[in-house]
DNA sequence: GTACTTTTGAACCGAAATAGTCGAAAAGTA
DNA sequence: TACTTTTCGACTATTTCGGTTCAAAAGTAC
């Protein structure tokens, strides 16, 4: 299994994706654009969906990567909070396949996207609830379960995704975002 | 025939065409951006090749409309030559559907897009013809054949397109372009 | 060289998608 | 009512596409 050849597939057939959406592109043409044999990519991915599965899961790690930098960045645990969620707001267009998938391949599998999602939340959840316990470590939240409010804030953000982004409109999001967080804040600071 | 509901049609598929290209774009979805079914498409089209024939030349109508208006503009023949030239090379992009095509679906009918080229050639040299019959009314050029001439310009301007747009380098087209008109200037003025 | 594993592509298959057809119903018109 | 225009649902023939198989090629180790 060489990893060079397959990320080459992923990053290609993200690309791909990026560009047609997920029905509308062809395992063919995913060999093509890799150079390879179609039964080559069955050798490394044992499905459509799965390649697809690996190119989400490649775009959240770069963005959560990001993420994580700016957070870092933030001293308070309030800062690194506020941050996360404007963030990982603007950012979720560059989560373009994702994204596109949710948006326009509406009624096919939704099952298998869901299955990523998952995932994804979790991660989300665990980023979340740390920021939260830096944050009650040093007094700036109180005593909270962690684990539901980090839950809260992630069924919250899902939430936000669809007005913000799918319905059309160029709303000011970061206006909107903080004072969201300003909310959240004002309901859990000390 | 309703041209409204025609005319409608038109427009959605030219959307749907610019985004997927010719082969991924489905009469279904044509038709459910229009909100008709998809006979009710073939009650005005006969076929996907003549609505895709329809939308382009839409595009070609909206584009050749730019450039004359451009060229009204200009004083000599000599200006409104080296206008058309540029405007009409640097539009070229913006014909999205037509040059997508002349792209991506490389393989699939190549015949029916030369003939939708054909129009658009003899649509292209009626123009230059016009321009240097002025020119040579006014003195500015010498006495050549016109249908000649206009139809080698049709035909550089062709051969010019594939090393500026398909081979995806940035050069510095407008720099190109006034070079060779100046080349072709001095071989025509007075 | 041989023996072995990894990787590849050509040919193939069944299921799904798709361009195009047809006829009848609906909407519009006089 | 009688007639024309427009729409659509159901159907079909064909193509496309995801996925499989298998044998050949390429790589590796000895």
């Amino acid at each position: 299994m060489n990893e060079k050849v397959r990320d080459n597939i992923i990053e290609v057939a993200r690309e791909t994706f990026a560009r047609y959406g997920f029905r509308k592109t062809t395992m063919d043409e995913i060999a093509v654009a890799a150079r390879k044999g179609k039964s080559s990519l069955y050798y490394y991915f044992k499905s459509k969906e799965e390649v697809f599965q690996a190119v989400v899961e490649q775009e959240a790690k770069f963005l959560f990567a990001q993420i994580g930098e700016a957070v870092k960045q933030k001293e308070t645990a309030r800062d690194k909070l506020t941050a996360y969620v404007l963030l990982r707001m603007k950012s979720f267009r560059d989560f373009v396949n994702y994204y596109d998938a949710l948006k326009n391949d509406f009624l096919s599998r939704i099952e298998f996207i869901e299955k990523i999602r998952e995932k994804h939340d979790q991660k989300e959840q665990a980023s979340i609830a740390q920021i939260l316990e830096e944050g009650i470590q040093n007094g700036e939240f109180r005593q909270l379960n962690i684990q539901l409010t980090a839950r809260t804030v992630v069924i919250a953000l899902r939430g936000l995704e669809e007005p913000y982004f799918l319905s059309g409109e160029d709303i000011d999001i970061e206006k909107h975002l903080k004072d969201l967080v300003h909310i959240l804040f004002h309901g859990i600071s000390t």
